[in-house]
DNA sequence: GCATAATGTCATCAATTTGATGATGTGAGC
DNA sequence: GCTCACATCATCAAATTGATGACATTATGC
């Protein structure tokens, strides 16, 4: 039996046993009884028969160091299991462990690791009534405090979240504006499901915002000496990445991301490695202002 | 015996499987059967069990709707376990599951959600060695791409990762410079553990700019109507917020915070909503020079 | 209005997994 | 060189989980 096989064939908690264990080998470079007894909460006996097995899957992949009682990365090593970078980089800073976060389930980062602590973080208990109402496509009363109004109470149908990278955002239609909007999470006060069903124009297909995808194209920044260097760092083969991005989150994601979007790449900060090669493509998208030295055409015509 | 005495004294496995039956039923307001089998692989009668053990302990926060064959969220819901806010979102943009990504385990978003998805992800056999280099607290041998000089072949003694929120870097002694340095893991190429103990001086004990912690006090900018607003997404209690952070990532923290650093909160742009209330704070940190609006004094007599 | 299909609950028993224990082996420190 | 600490491994007991069939409930078609 091939590898792989082995693996599919064992339990769910068995599997989540053994990841861990290639995770540690690949990223540590070793792994103890004492780790898998305190990540698993499993019996001294258990944490060496999930090792045994591990050396038996994969015996090039891990070593015992007996002098110093601890199992190390083997010479050939190959990771049993696909370990997706966006869950390794959230484990190595956030720590493990989905749900449980019981005393002994640390939210601390495995590794020394400094990141961006969220300076803001929504309630949940904000944020869960407004996931229901997402899930449950239904309407939900909210007093909301706006940058311009101030504060109102208001009806939103909401249908998706957005991580702006400063905040978190909820898309809805507001029944105050008749408009679709952003509301800021962490601006909403008091959220009350309502159990209603939403009208047929509240629905996000008729969100043109949001319905409609702008394809930017992102190059090195002109003024970079050595755009290989940029090429290498996006993976980018063409010489170019295409994002290809929700109109109502396109502001956003070229801010977050440090874009240069001025015709003519006029941005010298050093943060701009990128520029957005056709700063036409943003032409109608509300959300583009937020891009930087993005400059609103003042007329259809501008070329 | 009290409710959190009971989910104390379960297995780990079992703790798990309640902690998503709460958070679905929390943030979705349902649960059925078929997500517990789909999320743990286990047979639908194990799924029945879980649900009526869930519904024991806490009876007044799961229903059961028999008309659509589905559990939902009781009217007096309190969570029986405590959902980290980093946690949560990080589950709703990115889906569930540390370790086992199976064919099953999918890394999709649970709600509709648009986050910022990265432009660009470390090689995982480039990071995995360099964490393997930090967590043994040893040199490593590079192939680097550096936008000032170029290709080079380096020695870096690394101990941390650091997240800028536009890519991750990692913290290292750098032999070629004799310097503390950051380097782009993107532009790392073959990674080489050295089996040889660093020098002394080559430990992080020894980065000024490392173990320097600046406090940086953080106001609504000044030209912002509704201060409270600010103060409200942020949490402000006091009017301000106090971050303490390593003079080596304080840069990168401000210009990811959209932080307004000029002494004259000068900055327009509506991502602006915070300003640094000391700039002076800044000084001799050499990452300042990141910081949104920073001008570096001309002498430290300047105020 | 009633039969039928579909789906879920629940009790039961079998199969599997896990925990506990003691014998044994290995390396570090005195 | 002896002892201690800690690991492996075999073994058996205990607990968990999977499979099955009887029964309940609801939507659907006739």
């Amino acid at each position: 039996m091939t590898q792989p096989q082995r693996v599919e064939s064992l339990s769910h908690a068995q599997r989540e046993r053994l990841a861990y264990i290639d995770f540690r080998l690949y990223f540590f470079g070793e792994i103890g009884r004492p780790d898998l007894i305190e990540r698993f909460g499993v019996a001294p006996a258990g944490a060496t028969r999930d090792l045994a097995l591990y050396r038996e899957i994969a015996p090039q992949n891990i070593t015992f160091d007996g002098s110093h009682k601890i199992y190390r990365i083997g010479q050939a090593f190959s990771p049993l299991f696909n370990h997706a970078p966006q869950r390794v980089l959230s484990a190595l800073a956030l720590g493990f462990g989905d749900g449980v976060n019981g005393p002994n389930q640390s939210l601390q980062p495995l590794l020394p690791c400094e990141s961006p602590t969220a300076l803001s973080n929504p309630r949940m208990d904000v944020l869960a009534p407004v996931c229901r109402a997402i899930h449950a496509k239904r309407p939900v009363a909210i007093r909301y405090h706006s940058m311009s109004s101030g504060e109102s109470e208001r009806v939103i149908v909401p249908f998706a979240l957005v991580d702006t990278g400063l905040r978190w955002h909820v898309r809805a239609f507001d029944r105050k504006s008749g408009e679709f909007r952003d509301f800021v999470v962490t601006r909403i006060e008091a959220p009350t499901l309502l159990d209603e069903e939403p009208q047929a124009f509240e629905r996000p297909e008729n969100d043109i915002q949001w319905t409609r995808i702008v394809e930017l194209e992102l190059v090195p920044h002109p003024r970079l000496e050595h755009p290989e260097i940029i090429r290498m760092d996006y993976g980018m083969t063409d010489g170019s990445i295409r994002m290809r991005v929700r109109a109502a989150v396109a502001g956003y994601m070229l801010l977050r991301w440090s874009v240069d979007c001025s015709p003519d790449h006029r941005l010298k900060e050093e943060q701009y490695r990128l520029w957005l090669s056709d700063p036409l493509a943003l032409y109608g998208v509300e959300n583009a202002k937020l891009a930087p030295g993005y400059q609103a055409p003042s007329s259809p015509k501008k070329r």
